[in-house]
RNA sequence: GGGAUUAUAGAUCAGUUGGUUAGAUCGUUUCGUUGACAUCGAAAAGGGCACAAGUUCGAGUCUUGUUAAUCCCACCA
């Protein structure tokens, strides 16, 4: 490999290239047969229905820094890559892509139809598993997997059969959410409830002997076809006399009973319900309780049913808008007033939800739920953040039965057969041909096909091979982390934790780290909607998988959401751009290094302790935010350590023995930066993997890839070359500030002399002042005990600093000047200062932090005297 | 109806267990291009952390309340 890197940082021109490289060495990926501690993640398998979005960068990026993370630090890790096959929402897929060939899944049969299926699924899981290569996910390919694989389908199975032979699955008549556009039950928390603008209507139901009547409000009038009673709380006063009567159901002419129940509410509308137990959930619970029959109304695809006269066939909302009109003329509507509502709708088409009465399969939850809700209130499962805890265990406290049956093709089937000859029903894990009852062969499998949470709620030990009993369930269920976002952590967290505690006896993973969700740079939800989706892949081609990934994992905390920017994809770029320009200085200058040179501890600058020191600072920083989850922060540190320190200040300051004569010291120069570099790539690497790969091959000593290095822990921070050194670079700081405000360059040299008052500070600039010189300019550096008339003056801590520009001083704009540094001095103090004088603070906080502040009043009261005296001294002249 | 989150420079966001003069990025102003980098460097302006009360020697950070925005949950027709 070229030992040069090109002048530009172009991710396009090496990111596939090394992609490329970890994946022909297999043991990069996989490293499941290490020796180590375990550390397994699987992935949010994302849906096949397309392509991956900036949710699923995000996502993966956090699991790539965190499997990076700890193959580094030598764990046994496993990534477990997969897609996951989206019943609801790859059919949809299929049928649109159908519809635009003209043709129909019931036309194709469900056999061919689940053909197209399969070979779109092939297409775009390939895409998918493709896309995630771009990102730089270091997943396990070898294992890949999929919801519908032969190992899924056997654990679905074997689940689904245990469940039912425990009673924990049963099949019943129930009123459940129903799509009449995807033409399939849904389960509750499929459903989105919003606040809608509606009406109440108010109509009177006469009775059967009288001419009185009784009033009741709806928010659906055209359900009323479908009454079957009249209902009203039994301490209601007005009706107390009126239950046990009959009334005549307006239109349709139906006897129906006026009875009493406690869930009817006396004080909303006129404390009469209208009660139809086939399209309300309510109504349905009340007709049980009432054995009151069940007129089912509306049809599947949301139309009106047969025999309902003019109204049947009709839509379910004309039909309201005749029935209306009708019970206006005849009448029964009384009055119309405006009435706010949530209306549940399809959270995968939008269209509003028809409850009706169905037969489906059900999942019991309660007893699956409470070991779920124990896992997490005994610890042995967290969140992060853990705000997230409650709202997960308050879900699974009011939890109710699943409704795992869906009227679709695309799915795993549902193992029940009916027996046509003896009507018996067969539930087998394996498929039959002939009734075990009556021996008959005319079997039908039922048609449905189950949620897809259902197999997705096993994706932890189905992809690790259950229900066999392999080696890697053994050594990595439960799994470290599952990252993902909290938008389902109903859908799919707590359901895997339940059938996790079920069928392996403990939770499938330790922590559930949450994120947010990416949002448009307006803080829009990103929508195909909208439009206002932004691809990863594109973001990728302009910038870079690093750039991207470093975007998202900046500025970002656990659990919030986090607004996509170009802005700081670019920011991100320049910061990689930054470390290739760092890199591409060092290599020049390595060309007559000899790789094998290495310094003693004399030979180590000032710069170089402190540059050293430095790093192991950050890397203990980064360390410990990545055990937190913290990884924004982490990100961050490395973000200033290589920036502002390695770059801004080290590179600058070994400039001089770079270009110098003395070998050893650009020897010991050279082996700091190349250390520093070198370091730095690996603390960085979980974070922007590609750039880091690349660069540090083309260091010397250098074996391997980055991937399998080991992880920096960083070493001993030392203190006083941390403060010496900052010493010189406030004096430099400070010499560059007073060029700057008079308006002279930076790189113009100029005389500067220093007045010390402190023994240890002179010690440390006299001996380093070859620093001073080189990034300020500074010369001649000249020390004096007397302050010099006309020259700019400046103060650190234990230094006077004087700029003699002659013909460019203003003795007043000087006083002024110095005259506000002195107010901001005091401003500065003034907190310090009451501290101190409150003895409350001295008697109680602790003693550090007292030494501390006296500290800090102490030097800033002898700059702000330095500059009193000066200002006097200018005052004077 | 219940619950959660958010409110910090012009914009977008960090600020973990309460303790130096509250940070970054972008933008703005001034200066600077012959040797890592204009995808750059130097310098500067700009906020006192939504509001109020409280706990504390000390609060952006903890408590309570208020306001605003967003989201989740919820079977009042």
């Amino acid at each position: 490999m070229e030992k040069n890197i090109s002048k530009v940082y172009e991710p396009q021109n090496f990111e596939k290239e090394i992609y490329a490289q970890w994946e022909a060495d297999k043991n990069f990926h996989t490293t499941a047969d290490r020796a180590g501690e375990p550390y397994s993640i699987v992935i949010p398998p994302p849906n096949v229905t397309g392509q991956l979005h900036m949710g699923h960068a995000l996502d993966e990026t956090l699991q790539d820094i965190l499997i990076r993370y700890h193959r580094m630090r030598g764990f046994n890790t496993l990534w477990m890559p997969g897609c996951d096959h989206a019943g609801i929402a790859t059919q949809a897929k299929v049928e649109e892509s159908l519809r635009g060939e003209g043709t129909n899944r019931y036309e194709l049969g469900r056999e061919k139809f689940l053909e197209r299926v399969w070979q779109w699924k092939e297409k775009y899981g390939s895409r998918i598993m493709y896309q995630l290569r771009t990102l730089g996910a270091s997943c396990d390919w070898e294992r890949e997997r999929f919801t519908m694989d032969e190992g899924c389908s056997a654990a679905v199975r074997k689940v689904f059969i245990s469940l039912y032979n425990e009673g924990l699955i049963y099949r019943g008549n129930r009123i459940t959410n129903w799509c009449p556009k995807c033409n399939t039950a849904l389960s509750d928390i499929e459903v989105e409830h919003l606040t809608e603008q509606g009406h109440l209507w108010h109509l009177r139901y006469k009775f059967k002997d009288s001419d009185e009547f009784v009033e009741v409000a709806t928010t659906r009038p055209e359900t009323m076809l479908g009454d079957t009673g009249v209902a009203v709380h039994p301490d209601d006063e007005r009706y107390k006399n009126l239950v046990g009567r009959t009334l005549i159901l307006p239109v349709v002419n139906r006897e129906i009973p006026l009875f009493a129940d406690e869930y009817v509410d006396k004080e909303f509308g006129t404390g009469a319900v209208k009660v139809t137990p086939a399209h309300d959930p309510n109504d349905f619970e009340m007709g049980l309780r009432h054995n009151l029959p069940q007129v089912k109304v509306i049809n599947n695809d949301g139309t009106m049913a047969d025999g309902l006269g003019k109204y049947s066939g009709l839509d379910r909302y004309e039909c309201r808008k005749v029935l209306v009109e009708d019970l206006k003329a005849a009448g029964v509507l009384v009055s119309t007033e405006n009435h706010e509502h949530a209306v549940g709708h399809c959270s995968r088409c939008g269209t509003t939800v028809e409850p009706l009465v169905s037969e489906q399969w059900f999942v019991k939850m309660e007893s699956l739920a409470a070991p779920a809700i124990d896992a997490v209130k005994t610890g042995k499962l967290k969140f992060v953040p853990e705000r997230f805890t409650k709202i997960y265990i308050n879900w699974l406290e009011n939890i109710r039965d699943w409704c795992i049956s869906r009227q679709l093709w695309w799915g795993h089937r549902i193992p029940a057969w009916y027996c046509d000859d003896c009507g018996e029903m067969i539930v087998s894990e394996k498929n039959i041909s002939e009734c075990p009852h009556c021996h008959g062969k005319n079997l039908r499998q039922d048609e449905d096909v189950l949620d897809t949470w259902f197999s997705s709620a096993l994706w932890p030990f189905s992809t690790m091979g259950y229900p066999e009993d392999t080696p890697e369930l053994k050594k990595f269920y439960p799994t470290s982390t599952l990252v993902t976002g909290y938008d389902i952590i109903f859908f799919w967290v707590s359901r895997m934790v339940m059938m996790g505690l079920k069928f392996q006896g403990d939770v499938p993973f330790r922590t559930v780290f949450i994120h947010g969700l990416v949002r448009d740079e307006l803080g829009r939800k990103m929508s195909k909607s909208l439009g206002n989706g932004i691809d990863p892949v594109e973001v990728i081609d302009k910038y870079g998988a690093d750039s991207l990934r470093f975007m998202l994992v900046t500025g970002n905390t656990p659990g919030n959401d986090l607004r996509f920017s170009w802005q700081r994809v670019e920011s991100a770029r320049n910061f990689a751009n930054k470390i290739w320009n760092a890199s591409r200085f060092l290599l020049m200058n390595l060309e007559n290094f000899d790789a094998n040179f290495k310094p003693s501890d004399e030979d180590l600058t000032l710069a170089d302790k402190w540059i050293i020191s430095r790093l192991n600072r950050t890397a203990k920083g980064v360390t410990d935010n990545l055990n937190k989850f913290e990884l924004g922060e982490a990100a961050r540190l490395m973000y200033e350590f290589i920036w502002s320190e390695f770059c801004d200040w080290y590179i600058e300051l070994t400039k001089a023995r770079l270009y110098g004569e003395d070998v050893k010291a650009k020897s010991t120069a050279l082996y700091v930066l190349n250390d520093v570099l070198e370091k730095s790539l690996r603390l960085l690497h979980p974070f922007m993997p590609f750039l880091t790969e690349i660069i540090r091959q083309k260091l010397p000593n250098v074996e391997g890839s980055i991937m399998l290095a080991d992880w920096f822990n960083g070493g001993e921070v030392d203190e006083n070359s941390e403060s010496e050194m900052n010493l010189i670079i406030d004096v430099i700081k400070v010499i560059r500030n007073l060029k700057s405000e008079v308006g002279v360059e930076v790189r113009k040299k100029s005389e500067v002399i220093l007045k010390v008052s402190n023994i240890d500070a002179e010690k440390v600039l006299k001996s380093n002042l070859i620093y001073v010189t080189e990034l300020s300019a500074a010369e001649p550096i000249t020390f004096t005990e007397e302050k010099p008339q006309h020259a700019l003056a400046g103060v650190v801590e234990g230094v006077e600093i004087f700029l003699p520009l002659k013909g460019l001083i203003n003795i007043d704009k000087e006083v002024a000047r110095l005259t506000k540094e002195l107010e901001k001095l005091r401003k500065g103090i003034s907190v310090t200062e009451n501290k101190l004088k409150n003895e409350k603070f001295v008697a109680k906080a602790p003693a550090e932090v007292v030494q501390s502040e006296r500290e800090k009043l102490a030097s800033a009261q002898e700059k702000i005297s330095s500059v009193e005296s000066r200002i006097e001294q200018l005052k004077n002249l």
